[in-house]
DNA sequence: GTTAGCACTCTATATCGACGAGTGCTAATT
DNA sequence: AATTAGCACTCGTCGATATAGAGTGCTAAC
């Protein structure tokens, strides 16, 4: 699958990336030649070119213009060229200092973690809150509200907090609800959402259950309390950044692409694929199959804690985004993130 | 300063921001005699155009083309020649139906009803949840996270949560938080937030408070967890119709527009002002003042419940909006979010 | 008071040519 | 055999120019 390139050829498509990167301008053969001293002319560099737009790495907009890398260009660019450099210390210093976590709610850390991904990178933040099902049970409460409809409020061990409205037997008291919280606190305490359903669903299948009716309606109302997945909170930041960039100058690309940010569908169908790996991952807009983010490039990395509860975050910018500065940056805050999630634990 | 128009002038105003509103285009004197049956030849349209285009109800945007209404030309329109008809029966039984509340969460209902109102208008949907100080406590609950930093979460009446972390005397132990939710909750519930204030104040300041240790702790804790005001909570549905609006087609237009409804300060302000009125009101972009929203109306309603929880939606879009379409959706909505608030009270 | 007529203004649109950047090919060079 | 200089060719951009059309303001006639 993927090619094997000579030396030369590696170096001017390197050489080609860069440029354009830094550009947004098909390069020609004059300016590769000049700028960087590979000691060829103009010709020899174009002989390069006509074979790398043959491999698909690049193309010309029209006959007579430099040429730009295509989709796998970039891929080929990411995959063998691009080098990362580790931060410096006195670099993630600096990173961490921009984060300001003190006294934050979870929503609040992840919002403010976006609006600093947008900031360094100046394209937009994206990040996904750690998924109900992957949290740690810590406390649960039922309040009452009209009709026998329950408001459930849920902790994780790290603090986040969702709430949901479920139906409930509309028998049961104030009281009822109070005691039921008091159970399943006791019972819950430190297990996993999935670990939960499973002790749920073992308890209810016990026969004895039936004579205690309480019991019974704690089972009954912790169940659809946590079995159906509460919707994915994700955090856009920043999204007018992208407005800026030359790619997407004309009104309908930007009208497309606030919808697309609008609607979070595609966005969270991306991070969710990215969480299934480890560390930094690369998704280039034309090759993510049928998510229309055409021209978009997606760097994200997942953090947790140690009790295992799995956000996602990164920055969606152009295909032509500058990797070599991106990458470390969602890196790093991934594992600052995580250090902050630990830390909630006391 | 309204000045008075006679009729014929009046009647040429309201024809002109009517096809303005709809075309979006300078607006001739030629259309306007023949289109609407005035009996009146294009050049005495002229001779009346003119004298509104000095009174500054008019302008040009150069020498010879028709003529478009200015920010006091539809001023004039909506005080004195707009008739909002009221909707019909089976007209609000369709739009009740539009939206969907059951079983949501206080958020998921606030977020539904932007996406309608932005739906139905084709505009952009604004929606302020209930503000935390003007809610009636219902139930607070402590939890302890890191080094003396406590998860404060409270629910309204109206089944609104708000969370905040504080920070609090490290040596408080899970039990104690309970306690100390236990006793608030006795205490302060029915009462809004104002007088939960005052009665916190009040009992801080008796001298017998000095002498139990856990009631002194839980006065501290809970001023602390509801002094503060809670950062206000916008929602903003369909943002990407209004770059389909001729008047924000161009790419910097777009990008300041994104740019302000990202950062939504500027649009809680504006909100903020309506909210001390009541019924529908109306802001012109350009009146506003030094709001930066030029080229945009917002028309708003303030919802509540018989307890006084209040907030306010509505619909902002281009000045040249249907506001004849638009207002009385935004009015019956209000009316119907007070109405949904108000149920969930049992 | 109203209107027909007309000169005038300004925009939008299309057309044209010059310019420049860049290519691909070929033949000469190393 | 690889490299490169030279050259014809292509194509997009920019500015100038012309044209059509919509709409106005003014004046004189109704």
């Amino acid at each position: 699958m993927a090619e094997v390139l000579n030396e030369r050829s590696q170096n001017i498509l390197d050489a080609i990336v860069k440029d354009y990167i830094i550009s947004a301008e098909p390069v020609g053969s004059r300016a590769i030649s000049r700028k960087h001293n590979f000691n060829l002319s103009p010709a020899s560099v174009r002989n390069v070119m006509a074979d790398l737009e043959e491999m698909g790495l690049l193309c010309s907009p029209h006959t007579s213009s430099g040429r730009i890398p295509t989709g796998k260009g970039f891929k080929y660019y990411i995959d063998t060229l691009l080098e990362v450099r580790d931060l410096k210390p006195e670099e993630k210093e600096q990173l961490s200092h921009s984060y300001r976590f003190q006294n934050m709610r979870m929503e609040d850390i992840m919002q403010e973690v976006g609006r600093v991904l947008s900031g360094l990178s100046q394209y937009t933040g994206l990040v996904m809150a750690p998924k109900f099902i992957s949290t740690v049970f810590r406390q649960i409460e039922f309040i009452r509200l009209s009709h026998g409809r329950v408001l459930m409020i849920y902790v994780s061990e790290t603090g986040l907090v969702q709430n949901k409205v479920i139906e409930a037997d509309s028998s049961l008291t104030t009281r009822d609800l109070e005691q039921i919280g008091n159970y399943l606190n006791e019972e819950l305490n430190g297990l996993s959402i999935q670990e939960v359903r499973n002790k749920l669903k073992r308890e209810l299948q016990e026969d004895r259950v039936h004579y205690d009716r309480l019991k019974k309606q704690a089972l009954n109302l912790s169940c659809s309390a946590l079995q159906d997945e509460v919707e994915d909170q994700l955090y856009v930041a920043g999204a007018s950044l992208m407005l800026g960039q030359p790619e997407f100058a004309t009104p309908e690309q930007m009208q497309r692409l606030i919808e697309t940010f609008e609607s979070k569908k595609q966005l969270l169908e991306l991070l969710d694929r990215s969480q299934s790996a480890q560390g930094v991952q690369i998704f280039i807009g034309s090759e993510s199959s049928h998510v229309d983010l055409e021209g978009c490039s997606l760097i994200t990395s997942t953090f947790s804690n140690q009790k295992g509860a799995i956000g996602t975050l990164g920055v969606i910018g152009p295909v032509r985004m500058n990797y070599s500065q991106v990458v470390p940056i969602v890196d790093f805050t991934a594992q600052l993130v995580s250090r902050v999630l630990d830390r909630e634990l006391e």
